[in-house]
DNA sequence: GTCGTCGTACTTTTT
DNA sequence: GTACGACGAC
């Protein structure tokens, strides 16, 4: 057990605390994934069965990284941990117990194209604007009822849902999800959310099921544990009832999926759901220099519902983070490449050292011209994966089809493709003619005589009997053989084989691979089952960096914020921090998106070991056209002291001369921090200032002082002289009651509120 | 039934 | 600026 030795005494508290409830509220950098990593080796060491210990972790690289690092501590026993995601692991444990849910074993993953596609077609099927139900939002609003466990029949008999959609003038929304399950269910087929949702059916409807999984389980750790739904939490809590040997990890302050059904209250509440819960706080962070953890607590002290902690660091002070000011993005793109290419060379590190974040994916655009301008190389992660690009999609629908012929999606998707003259209206009658005779569509294809006639009942058949060639070669042969098979007879390869184009020949050689990725698969030698249909069982799972050729290659590394959670790099940069962008436009509306946002530019900013960079463009191209931009409110929210800031006042004294030397500067720069206290802002000097930061506050009209006696932590009041802020302590008793506030423009401030003139906002 | 052009919506994040 | 779906011409 000597690992345990390289532990803090907190973390070896939790790593040791193996038995009954336990949460681990581990900050950013602060040895979250060592402590899972021990701890389930020191379970195993115990003499735990792995095959007893259940790890859920948020994404597979996390699952896969983490298991590699168990098996060096305990060796090839690690194999036998329960450990994946959510969606894989209950996606297997659905494959086993499918059959009770009137499901295949084979049954297909449906991505979320597959989802919308059918969505698509059903708004169409019930003659509805498509407009008014648009797929995406359709899907939202499934997705969110699936997540809270609303089937479709309570959905239809819930009056607040069916009140919210009659009020949006969507009330045939119920229909559509009704629908679209019975459509699900005829194909086979699971969404995402389907993985969770049925899971929780299964152990819910099925007591003898439960009880097996509950005996199996006997120790559970959920990584992430801030970023579960409803359902999942769900899961987890029915499967830990017996044993309660129950440990979540997770981090409130890097909760960033509120906005797919994540609930934060889930870490929130854990001490009320587990009165005996131990709970763990790893507050040293390991990862950054004082600076940048410094700067994130300046951010985060703006959220109000947090778990209490105090994240610091035993680094080196480190440099300043710098502030760069562009005007444009392409401008912002050569900024920071000639910054990664500098800091390379004086610092002599490597080009993965670096790595570029940004908010949205269209950003990378203008990154990626500028890196490739001066050479440097770069890896683009997240963007449309290797199994999101259509030829790799059309190739899998017919695996998939094989596999389950009455995958409707798959089946819509190749039945013309390539070519074979059956055109939309043919498909329209197989429609027509499945929906009359309540059959599956593959019925009608498989029996095209009995319903189509003449040419179109032709070639309809000679393709449902390719899919049986197809099935008949499946039952006899390798992944590899079988795959390599429908290739060809599909006429997917000489397809693209056929089209030259230097997109055709990229489309091709992603066939090529694909078929190489079985091959590889077919030669396995730890595996019993080695058929197409194995390797098919988790491919609508698995996601970009699962096709990382080469993970050490010497390249920046591009990717959005969220997926470069649980990362980290040495020179980080952050760019667009920009109003509207980031924080983005659509979280504008409430607090709680807000706070998810802030809550994001943290995780981005804890990615940074030792030099963070930030910069914003005052001119951005979106949607095609040009468009002003001012600079986010998140750089105000950072602790001035932390910023190296390139630009001066573009007050009086300086000229302008162009746009790229423009100078401005930022007010708090000079005066800052005289206490120390990270926390504490300077009182601001009255400058006159720019567009970009403070302006003197203007009282809103009719500004009246309000009654002060019922302020509270959290309300947002309004200072006649230093604007809006947010309180965020109270201290003293009545009437020397001494109120910290946090103001927007000026930073944090004592005042005591017998003098001081405060309006309540809310 | 197929191919091409035009119009629209997209840009939040992903299992 | 792109990508996909709708629609019309052949």
């Amino acid at each position: 057990m000597d690992f345990l030795a390289g532990l803090n005494p907190s973390q070896r508290a939790a790593v040791e605390q193996t038995e009954g409830p336990v949460m681990i509220v581990a900050g950013a950098g602060s040895g979250k994934t060592r402590v899972i990593t021990y701890r389930v080796a020191h379970l195993i060491q115990k003499g735990v069965d792995p095959f007893n210990i259940l790890v859920l972790t948020f994404t597979n690289k996390a699952a896969k990284e983490m298991r590699e690092r168990i098996m060096k501590v305990v060796g090839s026993e690690a194999k036998n941990i329960w450990m994946g995601t959510f969606h894989s692991v209950f996606a297997r444990i659905l494959r086993v117990e499918a059959e009770l849910l009137g499901y295949p074993k084979n049954f297909t993953i449906y991505d979320t194209d597959d989802t919308k596609s059918l969505l698509r077609a059903i708004i169409k099927e019930l003659n509805l604007d498509d407009k008014l139900y648009n797929a995406n939002h359709v899907y939202g609003r499934i997705s969110s009822a699936k997540n809270n466990l609303i089937s479709p029949q309570e959905y239809n008999k819930n009056e607040a849902i069916l009140a919210e959609d009659n009020a949006n003038g969507r009330g045939q929304l119920g229909q559509i999800y009704m629908t679209y399950a019975q459509r699900c269910y005829r194909a086979g087929a699971m969404d995402f959310d389907d993985l969770l949702f049925k899971t929780n059916v299964l152990l819910n409807k099925y007591p003898d099921v439960l009880h097996k999984y509950q005996h199996q389980f006997k120790y559970l750790m959920v990584d992430e544990y801030q970023d579960t739904n409803f359902s999942q939490y769900l899961i987890v809590k029915r499967l830990a009832a017996v044993n309660e040997n129950i440990c979540v990890v997770g981090d409130d302050a890097q909760s960033i999926y509120a906005f797919r059904g994540a609930n934060i209250q889930n870490i929130l509440n854990f001490q009320k759901d587990y009165p005996d819960v131990k709970v763990f706080k790893l507050e040293q962070n390991y990862r950054s220099t004082k600076t940048i953890v410094n700067a994130a607590n300046s951010i985060i002290a703006n959220n109000k519902n947090q778990l209490e902690k105090n994240v610091f660091s035993d680094n080196e002070d480190g440099e300043k983070i710098k502030v760069s000011r562009a005007f444009s993005d392409n401008e912002e793109g050569k900024i920071v490449a000639e910054a990664i290419s500098q800091e390379k060379s004086l610092k002599s590190l490597k080009y993965k050292d670096f790595a570029i974040l940004y908010r949205t994916n269209a950003q990378s655009r203008s990154l990626e011209e500028a890196l490739r301008k001066i050479n440097i190389p770069y890896k683009l992660y997240g963007g449309t994966s290797f199994y999101q690009r259509k030829e790799i999609k059309d190739l899998i629908a017919y695996f998939r089809l094989t596999f389950n012929p009455n995958d409707e999606e798959a089946l819509k998707r190749v039945i013309n493709y390539p070519r074979r003259g059956i055109g939309d209206t043919t498909v329209e009658r197989i429609m027509v003619a499945a929906d009359q005779q309540q059959v599956r569509l593959w019925d009608v294809v498989a029996n095209a005589q009995m319903f189509l006639d003449g040419r179109s009942a032709a070639s309809v058949s000679n393709f449902g009997l390719m899919i049986q060639s197809f099935q008949a070669t499946a039952k006899t042969n390798t992944a590899f053989d079988t795959a390599m098979h429908i290739a060809q007879h599909s006429g997917i390869l000489k397809d693209l084989y056929e089209d030259k184009s230097v997109e055709g020949l990229a489309r091709y050689e992603n066939i090529q691979e694909l078929l190489n990725g079985i091959k590889e698969f077919s030669e396995r030698e730890d595996l019993e089952e080695k058929g197409l249909d194995i390797f098919m069982q988790d491919i609508a799972l698995l996601t970009n960096d699962d096709n990382d050729k080469d993970p050490n290659a010497d390249t920046v590394s591009l990717m959005t914020i969220h997926s470069s959670k649980g990362l980290e790099f040495p020179v980080v940069h952050i760019v667009g921090l920009e109003e509207n962008l980031f924080p983005s436009q659509l979280s504008l509306n409430s607090r709680s998106e807000l706070e998810e946002e802030r809550r994001l530019f943290y995780v981005a900013v804890t990615r940074a070991e030792k030099k963070l960079h930030l910069s914003y463009a005052t001119s951005r191209y979106r949607w095609g056209t040009l468009n002003n931009c001012e600079p986010s409110r998140f750089l105000d929210e950072l602790n001035p002291s932390c910023l190296d800031l390139d630009f001066k006042p573009r007050s009086s004294a300086m000229p302008d001369d162009d746009f790229g030397s423009e100078r401005v500067q930022w007010q708090r720069k000079e005066n800052s921090n005289p206490s120390g206290d990270v926390f504490s802002k300077p009182k601001p000097k009255v400058v006159k200032t720019t567009s970009i930061l403070p302006k003197a506050h203007v009282p809103s009209p009719g500004f009246a002082p309000s009654d002060t006696s019922g302020l509270q932590v959290g309300m947002e009041v309004e200072h006649e002289r230093f604007g809006f802020g947010k309180v965020i302590n109270l201290e003293g008793n009545k009437p020397d009651i001494k109120a910290t506030i946090f103001f927007k423009e000026l930073g944090q401030k004592q005042l005591l509120l017998k003098f001081a003139k405060l309006r309540i906002v809310n």
